[in-house]
DNA sequence: ATAGGGTTAG
């Protein structure tokens, strides 16, 4: 079979996909801790009572064992009101995680001073208990100990997360009124906490009131943009610290990386990375592990690769990174392989891995793989996990199959407005824009707030259905919520007025948007002028498009397109021209299908499977009773439809036809088929598709580039609206 | 104290 090598990347090697349904379902429980044996020495007398003697005996225990022996000495020699020595088994209590047992020397002993109750408070703190370490600040303030610059940072790491942050605004007013309004170190965990809370405006009045500042003050307020979406002003702000003389450490590059990575700049990013090895920090793990991210996000998993290879044991973290990777770029194939490789190595696993190797799934689209994904997830520690669960959700749905996607999305507790968006964009997927409307309604009685993507969701979910009035009504819902429509929005709503046919309607609200109209937008109205046939108004949005996005092919297909169903031969070669000058070449057709657990893929006429013989028979027989069932092909406007396939074969050679055909003898009667396409629906194959559905008796369900449709009984579920 | 890997849309 001849393919180029991007399509090769996005098929799946089946044999990797069915040795995964063979693996263990169950994660490996975590190696019991091992107490090793503690010499304690001969009791001592009381008189021999030595602080120093009993402070290196705490910093030689490994277990809570050897801290009970000593306390008991401790008690036993009467020194058992010993300040700095309870603080010090609080603190190792606290190291070997067993925060009850240190809670239980903090309670026994009277009158706490100040270092006690920082131990006892920054022990729960490390442990991310954060109800009580504000029960045990303000326990502390009761008892009129005065709080320093050691508390604030573990109550104001507690305060953390937008409920929690009035509680940080009360201890932002106390740490003026104990003067702590110019210690560096109370105020850069002010930054950090107010970025972490999405108060980045806040983080930079604090940032901006330091005159001391630290690589941490930098550091914090760094990161702090590039975590609230905004990494621009992140890099503006290095180039200042960089101006200010003080040197970068690498947490600093870490965060600047990060900034990069979602700007999408290799170049700085690599600049950057220039920057790691003039300071020599090029073998610190933690900095490679950025470093990876950043080159995979950028589409450069090869490089990534190569970090991900030097290190002999990666860290779970660089996993990750790897395998997110390699998802977010397409290369779905080597995201699930790292995956299968971490299980069958016994190496541990986290949710954000689950989460990850499911986006890959989704993008494999193969609805055995997902089940075996979900059933795996299922079998985890992580069947509750919000990310895990909403990447399931998307999963199902991009895979076929919204009743699972369905079914996963009930068994969520506590769904956030993430879940109930991913659902509704799920439902938008297949059409089912009633369902999708009804959830967003029954999300607001439950008293979940609808953000942007929610909204692109529903649209879109209208868009596919053909519901103009409950679109046109959720596009001004929006405001309601505070929630300015950006690019996306303006385009689905084009595209909703565009294809119900008042195509001048939709102009003359891309004239009236109040942000520049942008490709999607442009691109929505020359879709709906080639379904309408207006010449004049695509051509204008098609120049529109050359001038914004002069290297996609799409826009050029697409002009080609509106001037085939318009019949004009001419400028349809004139586009062809076009897109030669410019080394432009239309993508080729392929579908995928699944037969047993394996993706087949099929191009346009071919004839490379084994089984090719027979499939030509099958096509031969279904051809036939096409006819016989009064099927009439549209041939002229499709044999220059570029958007499809290559043409030069017959139609029921497209490779959607072949992969339906193979489908047919490869599976018992009534067997859902379920196929892949990369391009869109095809009028013809479309038409062609609802008379086998009936012919046949069977439910096809096809992936195209945009959307499912489902094809039964000699119909289709988009309504022929797509 | 400061950070890196994760979910919906594009």
């Amino acid at each position: 079979m001849a393919v180029n090598a991007s399509l090769t990347r996005k098929l799946c090697n089946p044999s990797n996909l069915t040795s995964l349904y063979s693996l263990p379902t169950k994660i490996r429980p975590l190696d019991p801790a091992t107490v090793s044996p503690f010499e304690f020495p001969a009791p001592v007398s009381s008189q021999a009572f030595d602080y120093s003697f009993y402070a290196s005996l705490i910093n030689k225990s490994t277990h809570k064992n050897h801290l009970n022996q000593i306390h008991a000495q401790l008690l036993v020699s009467g020194s058992q009101d010993d300040r700095l020595l309870i603080t010090k088994l609080i603190n190792s209590g606290v190291a070997f995680g067993e925060i009850r047992y240190a809670r239980n020397i903090f309670d026994e002993f009277r009158e706490p001073d100040l270092f006690l109750w920082n131990a006892i408070i920054r022990g729960y703190s490390r442990r991310n208990m954060f109800g009580d370490v504000i029960e045990l600040y303000l326990r502390m303030q009761v008892a009129s100990v005065s709080p320093d610059c050691f508390t604030f940072p573990s109550v104001l790491k507690a305060c953390c997360g937008l409920p929690a942050l009035r509680m940080g605004c009360r201890v932002h007013g106390q740490i003026f009124r104990h003067g702590f309004e110019s210690d560096v170190f109370v105020q850069n965990v002010l930054v950090a906490l107010y970025a972490k809370c999405g108060q980045i405006g806040p983080a930079r009045v604090v940032f901006d009131g330091l005159c001391d500042r630290t690589v941490v003050s930098w550091t914090s307020i760094i990161s702090g943009y590039a975590q609230n979406g905004d990494p621009m002003e992140a890099l503006r702000i290095f180039s200042q610290m960089r101006q200010s003389n003080l040197k970068p450490d690498w947490i600093a590059l870490v965060s600047v990386l990060k900034a990069y990575t979602d700007v999408d700049d290799l170049i700085q990013g690599k600049s950057i990375h220039g920057c790691v090895i003039k300071m020599g920090l090029e073998d610190e793990p933690d900095l490679l592990i950025s470093l990876t991210a950043m080159y995979a996000k950028c589409g450069q998993v090869t490089v990534a690769r190569s970090f991900f290879d030097q290190m002999e044991t990666p860290s779970l973290t660089l996993w990750n990174a790897m395998i997110s990777g390699y998802a977010k770029n397409g290369y779905a194939e080597e995201a699930v392989g790292l995956f299968r490789e971490m299980i069958s190595k016994k190496i541990r696993i986290d949710s954000i891995t689950m989460t990850s190797a499911i986006l890959a799934c989704a993008q494999v689209g193969s609805l055995e793989l997902a089940r075996w994904m979900d059933d795996y997830t299922t079998s985890s520690e992580y069947r509750n996990d919000v990310f895990v669960n909403t990447a399931l959700i998307d999963m199902y749905a991009k895979c076929g199959s919204v009743d699972l996607a369905r079914t996963v999305f009930d068994r969520t507790v506590d769904k956030d407005v993430v879940v109930w968006s991913a659902m509704i964009v799920g439902y938008g997927l297949h059409g089912q824009g009633r369902e999708a409307i009804d959830l967003y309604y029954t999300m607001k009685q439950h008293e979940v707030c609808p953000n942007d993507v929610t909204f692109v969701g529903l649209l879109t979910a209208c868009n596919h259905s053909g519901l103009l009035e409950e679109g046109w009504k959720l596009f001004h819902h929006m405001r309601d919520y505070g929630i300015e429509p950006r690019h996306q929005h303006y385009a689905c709503v084009v595209d909703l007025l565009g294809r119900s046919g008042h195509l001048e309607q939709a102009y003359d609200f891309i004239m009236k948007m109040p942000i520049e109209p942008g490709v999607s937008v442009w691109g929505a109205l020359l879709s709906a002028c080639k379904i309408y046939r207006h010449v004049a108004l695509g051509e204008y949005a098609a120049q529109q498009l050359f001038t914004l996005d002069p290297y996609n092919t799409g826009h050029y297909v697409q002009l080609s397109n509106l001037y085939a169903s318009a019949r004009l031969w001419d400028c349809v070669g004139k586009v062809r021209v076009l897109m030669k000058e410019k080394g432009l070449s239309k993508d080729l057709g392929y579908s995928l299908i699944e037969i047993n657990g394996k993706l087949q893929a099929f191009l346009v006429g071919d004839k490379s499977h084994p089984r090719h013989k027979e499939i030509s028979e099958e096509l031969e027989r279904l051809e036939k009773r096409l006819k016989e069932a009064g099927f009439v092909p549209h041939t002229e406007s499709v044999l220059h439809d570029l958007n499809y396939e290559e043409t030069e074969e017959t139609l029921c050679n497209h490779s959607e036809r072949i992969a339906i055909a193979f489908g047919l003898i490869s599976t018992p009667p009534g067997t859902t088929l379920r196929l892949t396409k990369n391009l869109r629906a095809c009028v013809n194959c479309h038409s062609a598709t609802k008379f086998i559905s009936k012919l046949v008796n069977r439910e096809i369900v096809v992936r195209d580039a945009t959307r499912f449709h489902h094809f039964k009984d000699g119909f289709c579920s988009c309504g022929d609206y797509w």
